[in-house]
DNA sequence: CATCCACCGGAACGCCGGGTTT
DNA sequence: AAACCCGGCGTTCCGGTGGATG
């Protein structure tokens, strides 16, 4: 296909109508079934509109429950009707997750110049001082993702910005801290927890039912007229909904298969099509977890792969696995661990889902666990086959 | 019904690499 | 540079156990 060709065909797009709107960072006008949580932090944030500062919150929800968009919403609402009165900054701790990155993030929001490495914290914090008085206003400071930080950095920012009120007369900072880790505050300290807890709000997963009215929403924006039908719809709620409620991963669904239907030049989105993007996502999410394994769990589980390949009558028992691995070490020339630690590994193995394992009771014969690989066979050799040593030896892939 | 297999899985500890503090 | 802390990997030791079998 030339360039121009597709060029073409991704204009003439028979699928979609505004992609930008299946993008995982973009705030819909409407948020629906999260009536109850943009009331509550609306009623949160609302004294900062006659100018006194609002409590501190915390927010719990898991993935895709809509904590970003919601504080996002409520925000950015808030803002439009004060009028400069009130500003916030979003920080993402992922990617922002040193203590320094985040106060820099928060200078350069205000206008005050930090280097972005070199200097001592203390000192930033002194102009960071000074940057918010100058702002005259109430700053409403999100920290996304916070546990990434706190967990890596302990919670020094926090109390930066919790106590920081103290010094300043011409503005006020609130601090939302958002997290999915839901004991996450044992990492802190107690006064940063009373201060952060002035207000806690919970996310719930959506069900079903909603999940496919948010999809439905947003087709109607991103997608052009009748190319996707609810029966479609409601395949991709029921998969998301079966994964928590992740409203991220049912857009990300849609949009994969979006994708896939437009590369094909369809008119349409199918089921097949879903399948198609479903499997292609839990491949991405497979063969990742694979490739970043330590070597010695990529060896138990090419033992598995092996065994599962190769002799598909027996039962994969965790006796026929420590054989197997020990086999592969000795060929590899390197020492076996413990068939305790492969106890474990296989365990590891089963809670990220690559496999599956159950205890069973063989009688005279013992007790010991049945595996069996989780995932398609094909994403495992994938993902092995990506370490040159397995491939080389093994021939896998 | 007792036995006994082939593991399970908890506890305690050592080692190592890295990051931080002094 | 030295001392220190931390978390992950791995080991040793060992008590525990479901149920087919004799």
């Amino acid at each position: 296909m030339s360039i121009e060709e597709i060029f073409h065909q991704y204009l003439d797009s028979k699928v979609f109508r505004d992609r930008e709107k299946l993008l995982p960072d973009y705030v819909p006008e409407e948020l629906p079934h999260r009536d109850e949580q943009i009331v509550t932090l609306a009623k949160v944030l609302a004294p900062a509109l006659t100018g006194s500062r609002p409590s501190n919150v915390f927010i719990y929800g898991l993935t895709g429950t809509g904590k970003t968009a919601v504080t996002k919403y409520v925000l950015r609402k808030i803002r439009e009707k004060a009028q400069h009165k009130v500003d916030y900054v979003y920080i993402n701790c992922r990617q922002n997750n040193t203590s320094y990155r985040v106060l820099a993030e928060l200078a350069k929001h205000l206008g005050v110049k930090v280097p972005f490495t070199g200097l001592a914290l203390g000192e930033v914090m002194k102009r960071l001082v000074q940057g918010l008085e100058r702002h005259r206003g109430i700053i409403v400071v999100v920290l996304d993702e916070v546990d990434n930080l706190v967990k890596r950095n302990g919670d020094d920012v926090l109390y930066f910005l919790t106590r920081v009120n103290e010094e300043l007369t011409s503005s006020k900072v609130s601090v939302i801290g958002i997290t999915n880790d839901l004991k996450f505050t044992e990492f802190l300290d107690a006064r940063v927890k009373s201060s952060l807890g002035e207000e806690e709000l919970v996310f719930p997963p959506y069900n079903a039912v909603q999940l496919e009215d948010i999809l439905r929403r947003r087709a109607r924006e991103a997608l052009k007229d009748g190319v996707v039908d609810d029966e479609v719809l409601k395949k991709v709620a029921a998969i998301a909904a079966r994964q928590n409620g992740d409203c991220r991963l049912a857009l990300d669904i849609l949009l994969k298969a979006a994708d896939i239907a437009d590369r094909e030049g369809a008119d349409k989105i199918t089921q097949v099509h879903v399948d198609k993007a479903r499997n292609e996502i839990e491949k991405n999410l497979a063969v990742d977890i694979i490739k970043t394994m330590p070597l010695h769990v990529k060896l138990v589980l090419a033992s598995i792969y092996l065994l599962s390949r190769d002799n598909s009558s027996r039962m994969i028992t965790t006796g026929l696995i420590y054989d197997k691995y020990k086999e592969l070490a000795s060929k590899l020339g390197m020492e076996p661990v413990t068939s305790r630690r492969i106890s474990d590994i296989i365990n590891e193995l089963d809670i990220v889902g690559i496999i599956n394992a159950r205890v069973i009771s063989l009688g005279r014969y013992g007790r010991t666990k049945v595996v069996s690989i989780g995932v398609p066979l094909k994403n495992v050799e994938e993902g092995l086959a990506s370490d040159s040593i397995l491939k080389t030896l093994f021939g896998i892939g």
